[in-house]
DNA sequence: TTGAAAGCGGTACCAA
DNA sequence: TTGGTACCGCTTTCAA
């Protein structure tokens, strides 16, 4: 260990020296010759290395700019080579137990902590990963943010969050998202197919969260809302219920109108009138709205109201209760869509399709972490079905 | 304009030749010299440059390796120098009309996004906020989130989430916060006041959200919540409750133990009992087991409950509603902090304080934002008052 | 206004 | 195993 220690010490002498000699010998055209051993000995010193008369930007530290700690200097302090320090601090290196031993006991002393951005320059891999949420007020949504971020933050990948209000400016902000060179991107966003596309043409690794492309081939994790909203329907229909109205989520939402879309097919299969349908906007709100709308149309309250999410089924049903004094299931059944937290209160106790969101959000940062390491896989889709909830808003016999 | 061109691609011309003619000149030992240029006739011929008979990293990009867009292809297509086309991407830079139209023209064609990762490197200014946030699943938190992620986005930051689950190693979390050396922390989370002098230690400006620390001055938005303990006992106290219990946050919550004290205090000050308190963890699970406890304990209902959060509270009145066949308000008022969204949906209409979660989050972007701005401005906490909501669920008078 | 060149703080290759 | 060096892609002097 003390021998150890002497030759490091060589080593740096040796680096200094060369340092000086080179500083004196060096010809004014010739600036850069030694490069990395100045940076090692401007910090020896702590004093300006001037070169062609300028003093470098580093030297402006003194003058009140904070600098961070580098390895530079703890490699000045152990009396090693920065890229010794560097190698110490990657996994699989190979290094000596003693030299590994020495960084790591400066390194704590100086609080050096290797500098992410700059490896990142240089290996091309920012281990950050976008994820693109509309609004997290949606109450389903920060369940998903909570499961991706755990299971990127398992796999040593950060997340940059992205919101995007309805008002911002969607390509300004995809823009940011090329900027900071994220590894890969989640969407789980409201996003115009050109946006999409922009992906692909960056060559970015992506996975879209609860929504696909039309006429493209891309990686996806859905649940199946068209075979939960034929379910919802069935088991309505085959409980009595005949006459239905829906209160859907906004047109631009594909989950909503997916979960529109099997309801209504699935009643014109079974014969039943096509149902009355209203648009709503997933909050407590429009599901009010949506029922005093449906019912002031009909003159009377339907048999069952789809609703395109819970909380406007919740919406939904505290309106009937609270407001039209319309007993709920005895008088109208409600069903809804998602299955998230209040869905279970005992005040509700929804009648609802719940989707595995822990399972989907998994199964997305695992896609995203595949597609990372191996760009070029074929494009996949992973289609998780909901889960029936039988709750105490319907009267299923 | 074509003057200009001309110009330019005789520049370009100069660099290249200059180039050529160094590698021929140059001697081996003084491998370095010409390297900028090196640079852009790499990329101009698309030919392996080699010094000292190796192939630089950069070549490699034929070999499949994916290599992004850079301003010196930029500079090289519309024939001028690559720092024009850095100048063209700074807001206040000096640069013609004709030069910037061009250099806009060119790096759309090629779709040139600039590196914040290599921005950032040079200006030491990664226009990253970490948010260390406990648990998403609060609810009360994805407001507060969404809130801060908006107001940064409006300030050009980004808003890099860390979640920290109970069980995490928090220490390696924090680790990771100062490797991506973001410009600043919102820390929303539990942690010690250790981890805070970290902060101070490393000199990154931090704003706490509704936490400060005892024996140091540090900068916070937080609510009070003693005062707004005080108000609620005070209000059901004035309406005739005398037998009072509480269902806490957890012993590590130190907004649940300013909750928690604030009432004990207005409490015995008013000279009313001791309430009976039990711990629960700010879920509706906990409100529905407290209130069982409590009643178990207690041999009968209290007058009134004092929950750490809505949520419990939530739970405490369904219980009581649904489980325990106890009228709320008639027979035991309820109460709860937040003023989450489901607290006003009819079911509960829940006796709450609300806090200011926009302001607040809005308060908490803008401090930050300052203190980046001015890293030794002295530390300042705003605290804000919460809102009185007289709901259904007590019974005032 | 424009171009040349020196870094920012790492990683990775090479030679020893 | 260790040290030396060339980058990663940008910003920022400085000189022209």
């Amino acid at each position: 260990m003390s021998a150890f220690r002497k030759i490091s010490q060589a080593a740096l002498a040796k680096t200094i020296s060369a340092k000086k000699a080179g500083a004196k010998l060096v010809a004014p055209l010739q600036k850069s010759a030694p490069r990395n051993q100045a940076k090692i000995a401007a910090r020896a010193t702590g004093n300006a290395s001037r070169e062609g008369g300028r003093e470098s930007a580093r030297d402006g530290a003194r003058e009140g700019i904070k600098r961070q700690v580098t390895s530079y200097d703890v490699a000045m302090q152990a009396g090693i080579s920065q890229s010794a320090v560097s190698r110490c601090f990657k996994p699989g290196a190979s290094v000596s137990p003693s030299m590994r031993a020495l960084v790591m006991k400066v390194a704590r002393e100086l609080n050096y902590t290797p500098n992410a951005i700059a490896r990142s320059l240089i290996t091309r891999r920012s281990n950050l990963v976008a994820v693109l949420i509309s609004n997290l007020t949606n109450l389903y949504y920060p369940e998903v943010l909570s499961e991706l971020c755990q299971q990127f933050e398992k796999r040593g990948m950060r997340v940059l969050l992205f919101t995007l209000p309805h008002e911002a400016d969607v390509d300004k902000m995809i823009a940011q998202v090329w900027e900071y060179q994220v590894d890969g991107v989640v969407a789980a966003a409201r996003l115009s197919p050109q946006h999409v596309s922009e992906f692909e043409r960056r060559q970015i690794p992506f996975v879209l969260y609860n929504r696909t492309l039309q006429d493209k081939a891309v990686n996806a994790v859905i649940c199946d809302q068209i075979e939960g909203a034929r379910i919802l329907v069935s088991r309505l229909a085959a409980a009595g219920h005949k006459r239905f109205a829906i209160i859907s989520g906004p047109t631009d939402s594909v989950v909503g109108q997916e979960r529109t879309k099997g309801a209504r097919e699935r009643l014109a299969e079974l014969g039943l009138a096509a149902p009355i349908v209203v648009e709503g906007n997933y909050d407590y709100h429009s599901g009010a709205a949506g029922l005093r709308d449906i019912v002031r149309r009909l003159g009377r309250a339907p048999d069952a109201i789809i609703c395109g999410n819970d909380v406007m089924a919740i919406g939904c049903v505290d309106t009937a209760r609270h407001e039209l004094k319309l007993a709920v299931p005895e008088k109208l059944s409600v069903v809804g869509f998602d299955g998230v937290e209040p869905s279970r209160w005992l005040s509700y106790n929804l009648t609802t399709l719940r989707q595995p969101v822990q399972m989907m959000a998994q199964a997305a940062a695992e896609m995203l972490i595949g597609l990372i390491a191996k760009p070029d896989s074929p494009p996949e889709k992973r289609v998780f079905s909901a889960q029936f909830i039988e709750g105490g808003t319907s009267a299923l016999g």
